[in-house]
DNA sequence: ATGCCTGCGGTTCGCAGA
C-alpha cells in the first residue's frame, strides 16, 4: 500500500506534474493540498486517464483539498467534526473553510489535510489555527479510542522539531514553530500516532518545503511541514517514508514536495 | 528589520502563503 501527499499551490497550475507523478509513482492514494480552486474547476479528467478517481473539497482561490485513489474507497468527512460552529474556522461566506477530507480505504480511514498557516491574521489567525488543530486532535482521539486504523497525512503547518527546520529560516515565533503549534503536533504523537519520516530518520534535517523566495532551494533552506502520521498497527507495516525532493526542481514547481509512505 | 516569489481575484494591487 503506498500512500503519498502533495501541497500543489494551484492543482491548476501543477495538473501536468501531478499527472506525470502519477504516471510514475503510481501511489494507491495521493492526497492533495491547497487545490486553490472550486470542485468543479480540478482537471479530475487529468487523472481518470491513468486510473484515479477523484473526491474534491473545493474553495474559490484558497486552500482546497482532494483524494486521487486508484483503489476503491469512500469518503467519511468533508471537514472536521466541531468546526461547522459559526465563527469558528469558517470563512466570510459561514462555509467551513475547504481543509479536510477523508475516507475509509483498504481497512483504513485516511485523513488528508491542510492546516491553517496561523501567520496572518494576528492573534486570532493564530488561535485559528490552534482551535482547527485541536479540532483535529479531538477526532483522531476519537478514532484511535475505537482502534480505528489510521492514516492522517498533509500540510500541517507546523515544523515539529528543531530539525525540521534550517538555521534562521523562520523567526522564533513565526506560527510555524511556536511552542502551541508543536505542542499539538506533540499531542497526536502522544495519542499514539507515529510520524512515518522521523521513525526512519530519527535525526537530521528534513525538508518537504523550500520557499519560492530568496533561493531557499539552491540554499537548501527548507522546512518539514508536510507529515505522515500512523495510528500503531500502520506503524508496525511501515516499510518505506520518502520526501521526492526532485518535484522541487521542475520548472513552475509548487513550494512542497510529494512525501509518500509504503505499508507492507 | 525587511523583502525577496507565486497564485488568485479581478485589476495593474492586495492578500495569503510559510
Amino acid at each position: 500500500m503506498k500512500i503519498a501527499t502533495w501541497n500543489v499551490n494551484s492543482i491548476r497550475k501543477r495538473a501536468a506534474q501531478v499527472q506525470a507523478w502519477l504516471a510514475r509513482e503510481s501511489p494507491d492514494i495521493l492526497l492533495l493540498q491547497e487545490l486553490k480552486c472550486e470542485a468543479r474547476d480540478f482537471p479530475e479528467l487529468d487523472f481518470a486517464g491513468l486510473g484515479y478517481r477523484a473526491e474534491i473539497v473545493g474553495q474559490k482561490a484558497y486552500n482546497g483539498v482532494a483524494v486521487l485513489a486508484r483503489i476503491p474507497f469512500t469518503v467519511t468527512q468533508r471537514a472536521l467534526p466541531g468546526l461547522a460552529v459559526a465563527g469558528d474556522g469558517v470563512n466570510g461566506d459561514g462555509a467551513v473553510e475547504a481543509r479536510y477530507i477523508e475516507i475509509t480505504a483498504a481497512e483504513m480511514v485516511i485523513g488528508g489535510l491542510y492546516a491553517p498557516n496561523g501567520n496572518s491574521g494576528g492573534a486570532a489567525g493564530f488561535q485559528k489555527k490552534l482551535r482547527w488543530l485541536d479540532a483535529l486532535i479531538t477526532h483522531a482521539r476519537a478514532l484511535l479510542a475505537a482502534d480505528t486504523p489510521l492514516v492522517l497525512a498533509g500540510d500541517f503547518n507546523i515544523c515539529p522539531e528543531d530539525d525540521d527546520l534550517a538555521p534562521g529560516a523562520l523567526a522564533a515565533d513565526d506560527a510555524l514553530v511556536r511552542p502551541e503549534s508543536r505542542a499539538r503536533f506533540r499531542t497526536l504523537l502522544w495519542l499514539g500516532m507515529t510520524d512515518a519520516l522521523r521513525a526512519l530518520t530519527p535525526e537530521g534535517p528534513l525538508y518537504t518545503f523550500w520557499d519560492y523566495q530568496a533561493g531557499a532551494f539552491a540554499a537548501d533552506r527548507g522546512l518539514r511541514i508536510d507529515h505522515v502520521l500512523l495510528s500503531p498497527t500502520l506503524a508496525e507495516r511501515l516499510s518505506a517514508a520518502t520526501i521526492d525532493r526532485t518535484a522541487r526542481a521542475a520548472e513552475q514547481p509548487s513550494d512542497h514536495v510529494p512525501v509518500t509512505v509504503i505499508l507492507r
